[in-house]
DNA sequence: CCTCCACTGGAAACCTAGGCTC
DNA sequence: GAGCCTAGGTTTCCAGTGGAGG
């Protein structure tokens, strides 16, 4: 049996500390990105907009399509929550025969994946691959026949689906409403985190979606505050946060685009620091290691779902810069990696591809690239590493598939 | 002013894995 | 089982290019 040293159980002692301690938390939940509080301050504007617009499906008459657009992190997607909970609760009490249906495009991923999820909405059951396009669509269509009543679409993060898929499905989506005979139909809520976004769209699709449109501004500091400072009341006991930790909080989302759910990540991270260190109270200091936290924590997370390869290049560029200092361009990064395919067995990809693979850990923010010409000798990307040597080394133990290159990566690890 | 390097990055073709209908 | 669909990753091909050195 493991005894600590005054000889009671370690584990016991660990369950029992957490039971009997004064706790930061009071309900950690309502810090969490998806808890949607009854009150959302400075965005009562937004909400009664949203609610008027949609009101008269509960009467059975098909709401505008709204396109709402703001930077992450800016209540979008809560307001959205929080006026079509009520809406459902309210379509219940009237007997009106309302669907919704949440999607996050980014989530879906193709548009597929997105008509399958509205198939699923009203009770069509689609494979989730396999049809084509046009099939699928067909049974949504005459699902929605079935259904025959009114189905909110929420598209969030549309910007995302339209840049890599074009806009032919929310062409074929504005257009149901107009084939579709006598009552119900679709209804759509867009939900963008680019405001530039609506360039990509087709003049077609962009009148009927934005038949009305709500702006969400960032969070001033003072705003944030606010909303940090009701949430906090939930979530924290008594005199445990400090007033300048709140306000260091807020200062510091408020620099980074007035982003609320990083506000608040802050401050739950600040304090499960805060519990974990034993301290009475969360401080200044826990929310600059917070900040620190969650930025490794992001890193990592990109980090760890990388695929092989593109794994593998994060190495090549490590030892690259290691072997010959300032010299890194995208030809010598190619030559270490198939070096390093090599003492794996592996068949390495193409230049072509690397090239690509490196533009996206570039914009991933894992790695600085940047086309540079010289001259007589050619044009090539200057690549660097936009993450700390440790977490090479994390990432070498961490994978049992690239852990055999340890012994080869480390005749550089000295160096420099 | 011209050349020519060492690539870049667009486009299309190819391959695989999944799944439909008939 | 043949013949068709899509998504997603990759390869193949190739025209294009900024600027140091001639």
């Amino acid at each position: 049996m493991y005894m600590s040293d005054s000889g009671r159980d370690i584990v016991f002692d660990i369950f029992e500390k957490v039971l009997s301690r004064y706790s930061i938390f009071k309900n950690r939940d309502a810090l969490r990105p998806d808890y949607i509080p009854d009150n959302l301050p400075h965005r009562s504007e937004q909400i009664q907009r949203l609610a008027f617009i949609l009101a008269p499906s509960l009467k059975g008459s098909l709401p505008s399509n709204v396109f709402l657009y703001g930077k992450p992190g800016t209540g979008k997607t809560a307001v959205t929550q929080f006026v079509l909970s009520r809406l459902k609760m309210k379509a219940k009490e009237a007997g009106s025969t309302l669907a919704i249906s949440y999607i996050n495009c980014r989530i879906a991923g193709t548009e597929y994946r997105v008509l399958a999820s509205l198939c699923s909405s009203i009770d069509v059951d689609v494979p989730f691959t396999g049809l084509s396009k046009a099939e699928v669509f067909q049974r949504f269509r005459s699902g929605l026949e079935r259904f025959g009543g009114i189905l909110i679409v929420v598209l969030d993060e549309i910007d995302a689906l339209v840049k890599i898929h074009g806009d032919d499905i929310l062409y074929e989506l504005t257009r149901i409403k107009e084939s579709s005979s006598g009552r119900g139909g679709v209804s759509m809520i867009g939900v963008s985190n680019d405001l530039q976004f609506k360039e990509f769209l087709d003049p077609r699709v962009l009148s009927s979606l934005s038949e009305e449109e709500i702006l969400f501004r960032p969070y001033t500091a003072d705003e944030l505050y606010d909303i940090l400072k009701e949430r906090a009341e939930i979530a924290f006991n008594e005199n445990v946060l400090s007033e300048s930790a709140l306000r260091l909080c807020a200062a510091l989302a408020a620099a980074e685009h007035g982003d609320a759910r990083r506000a608040l990540d802050l401050l739950r991270v600040a304090g499960e620091i805060a519990e974990r260190s034993n301290s009475q109270s969360v401080t200044d200091e826990h929310v600059r290691r917070a900040q620190e936290k969650i930025e490794s924590d992001r890193v990592w997370e990109a980090i760890k779902t990388l695929p092989l390869h593109s794994r593998m290049i994060l190495l090549a560029v490590y030892v690259n810069l290691k072997r010959n200092e300032s010299k890194c361009f995208t030809g010598e990064v190619y030559e270490v990696y198939k070096e390093l395919c090599e003492g794996l067995g592996l068949e390495p990809l193409t230049q072509r591809r690397i090239s690509g693979l490196i533009n996206e850990l570039d914009a991933m923010g894992l790695l600085n690239s940047k086309l540079v010409s010289m001259g007589r000798y050619g044009r090539s990307k200057r690549v660097r590493l936009n993450i700390p040597a440790s977490m090479i080394l994390q990432l070498l133990k961490s994978d049992p598939y690239l852990s055999s290159l340890e012994g080869y990566v480390e005749k550089y690890w000295s160096k420099g």
